[in-house]
DNA sequence: CGCGCCTCCTGTGTGC
DNA sequence: TGCACACAGGAGGCGC
């Protein structure tokens, strides 16, 4: 759910909040947390304890704070997940997993999550690029981004197009939301077979995927929905500037025609039938 | 090996 | 009022 815009925030609040300071003590309250961190709550605390975070980055939607030690802490706030910095008399949120305290008393960095799809990791040698995430491809924001071996890559897929941004091998950072919001700017259809995609169709695309993503930044990140929060807690509020996203029967911002929802991959895809005509060969 | 479906999880909203 | 169920969905894993 929090897409790059989301996790940018997050990304940005942690690097002023918790670089340059030293753990002091690691208490892992839900062990489904470092589910990922193979060898269990008890080492992830150990290995975490002491060390010094020296910045906070971040690949698609993963986040990970390098360490003194050349480690990291890698994390996925997954659906629901949020990394806050709280002081520590603040109450226990419902859903704390992990709370992170620090050596000059301050205050204290706590995940909360309450769907438990996200987590926490501790990955040796993990500073520069923690191995987990080594498959993940730059995102669009990226000034290393390639849009050559993007487009290349996209015409070689046998899928459908919003497939194909949503798979974080190809380009990273986007979901379901920042998703159709693209293809709606880029007056594209997510059915698209992305064989069929011309180069300028996919230049128009990269172009509405910058166009969103750097809105939603500008406003903080979207917030219909409380759980996505900056580290103090605060929600964006790019949801009000959303054109199709959860907008079913309402009309299309360009044209009027009412948007439409339509199932997809277990979700949902909102398209305006008149600006994003279904492709008469849709892949699905 | 590429593609696509399934599953993990819990709180909220809706309809009967 | 209460119950059942749909829905939100990122991404690893696995089957075809």
């Amino acid at each position: 759910m929090p897409e790059l815009p989301e996790v940018e925030v997050v990304r940005r609040g942690l690097d002023q909040w918790v670089t340059g300071r030293t753990v002091a003590t690691v208490d892992v309250l839900h062990p489904r947390a470092v589910r990922r961190h193979l060898a269990g709550a008890a080492d992830f605390s150990a290995a975490l304890t002491g060390r010094t975070i020296t910045a906070a980055c971040r690949r698609g939607k993963y986040l990970w704070l390098p360490l003194d030690s050349g480690d990291a802490v890698l994390a996925h706030l997954g659906m629901s997940g949020q990394l806050l910095v709280q002081p520590a008399e603040t109450p226990d949120e419902t859903h704390l997993r992990i709370r992170v305290t620090f050596r000059d008393g301050g205050s204290e960095l706590r995940f909360v999550d309450q769907r438990t799809f996200g987590g926490l990791s501790y990955e040796i040698d993990g500073a520069q690029l923690p191995a987990p995430i080594s498959h993940i491809a730059r995102d669009p924001m990226d000034k290393e981004f390639d849009d050559a071996a993007f487009v290349a890559a996209v015409r070689r897929r046998k899928t459908a197009l919003k497939r194909a941004l949503l798979d974080q091998s190809l380009v990273s950072g986007i979901g379901n939301i920042y998703a159709d919001e693209a293809l709606w700017r880029a007056k594209l259809h997510g059915l698209r077979p992305t064989e069929t995609m011309r180069r300028p169709e996919l230049a128009r695309l990269l172009t509405a995927v910058r166009g969103v993503l750097g809105d939603a930044l500008g406003a903080g990140g979207t917030s219909f929905d409380s759980l996505y929060v900056n580290v103090n807690g605060e929600s964006g509020f790019f949801d009000r500037s959303l054109d199709v996203y959860g907008r079913r029967d309402q009309p299309c911002h360009r044209c009027g025609t009412p948007i439409r929802r339509d199932p997809f991959m277990n979700r949902s895809s909102y398209t305006c039938p008149h600006c994003q005509p279904r492709p008469r060969r849709a892949r699905t």
